[in-house]
DNA sequence: TGTACATCAGTGAACGCGCGTTCACTGATGTAC
DNA sequence: TGTACATCAGTGAACGCGCGTTCACTGATGTAC
């Protein structure tokens, strides 16, 4: 007994100071963002679930977010935009264009792997069905951006980068999206396969 | 008034004639396909709702299904055969083992494209964390099968034929997954993406 | 042929639960005068 | 310096809903004697 209890049961001790109240946002959207990575699933995050682990009232999420779907997607997009930075990071510190595009699609992969229920919520949850996530158009257009960059330098031959890069991108999210599945089967390491989907599709000369 | 009562709204008239419970079994997983479908989430089927579309009491369900889990994982238990039913014709239909890998291959994923929903379901839902769904080993052993003919028949080069097989069911997966999963993209048809996968990754040489 | 009984296919009411969302409210802190 | 008021951050009770599951039950049909 020193004077001060303890804050109950996940509840926080004090409101955020004020001119401070989006704070709260940003600990909701951090909290959100772990939870979806264990669920793996969006439909299955509950608004309430959140407030509980925050620590908040149910009703405090709503000073935040319209609704449940406006929590998830704004979880997303920042998710999005955290997974765009590290990949742009990825492809300066390359050597080149052809380092630069086998850079980029490891970090994506490796990424991948250690948030799979992100990534799967990100780009296999019904939430794509219900909105319009458009900020997955500037993945894409980076992406043709890489392979296109490869062309020019020679590095791969003439030929349409859009195609190649959605090849390639196929191959990439089939490879992950099948290793986070369950299929209970032996997969080679990722950057093994990776170098065949490079070579074959994109036509990069082999590595090493 | 013709002396015969319509029946209740969804209900059926009668029950089914004895030693024909099972009947019933099939009606539930033909009704709980179609929901699965079109609600492309395996946590979104509700057993209650599965049987006000059938017609009979949630109760009823319990009949022929430990719990909800064991109706969706019966669904698609069916559904797997189904589809791998289909497979083997498309293949001893070919002309040899290059057409009958490209025959097997375009018939998954126009398979895919037609049911957008249950391959979600089957692929890449969360049903597949909780549950393990051992008969996707057969479609995976029927792949790297068809690849080793290839491989025999000396129109793929020699190699490891499970590492081709898991490339291109990586690539081909990806490819239906990322256009159901609305990219909104121009997705190139899917047949000519087929066949770049089919030289880039298992080095058949190009049709035509 | 009649009848008691067993079996089969399926039902209806009820349970407790967690959910998204609405509403009126609180209590601390800043600010105009 | 005091005080009334506005603003801010967040709360608690309540709503109606659909869910999975349990339980005791029904009503038709077959069968042993």
């Amino acid at each position: 007994m020193d004077g001060t209890t303890p804050p109950r049961r996940g509840a926080r001790s004090r409101n955020n100071p004020r001119g401070q109240g989006e704070r709260l946002r940003t600990d909701i959207i951090t909290t959100a963002t772990a939870m979806l990575d264990v669920l793996a699933d969006d439909q299955a995050l509950s608004l309430r679930a959140v407030a509980r682990e925050v620590g908040i009232a149910a009703t405090s999420v709503y000073l935040h977010f319209a609704d449940r779907d406006a929590l998830v997607l704004a979880t997303l997009e920042r998710c999005h935009s955290d997974l765009m930075r590290a990949i742009e990071g990825a492809e300066t510190s390359a050597g080149g264009p052809a380092e630069a595009l086998r850079a980029r699609t490891l970090l994506l992969g490796n990424w991948a792997q250690q948030h799979t229920g992100l990534y799967k919520v990100l780009y296999e949850s019904t939430i794509n069905q219900r909105v319009e996530m458009r900020f997955k158009q500037d993945f894409k257009d980076s992406c043709v951006s890489a392979v296109q960059r490869c062309v020019d330098a020679g590095l791969a031959p003439r030929g349409d980068a859009t195609a190649m890069a959605l090849d390639l991108m196929a191959a990439v999210h089939g490879s992950v999206s099948m290793r986070t599945n369950r299929w209970d089967t032996p997969w080679p390491p990722f950057a093994e396969q990776l170098d065949r989907f490079l070579t074959g599709l994109v036509g990069l000369s082999a590595p090493g």
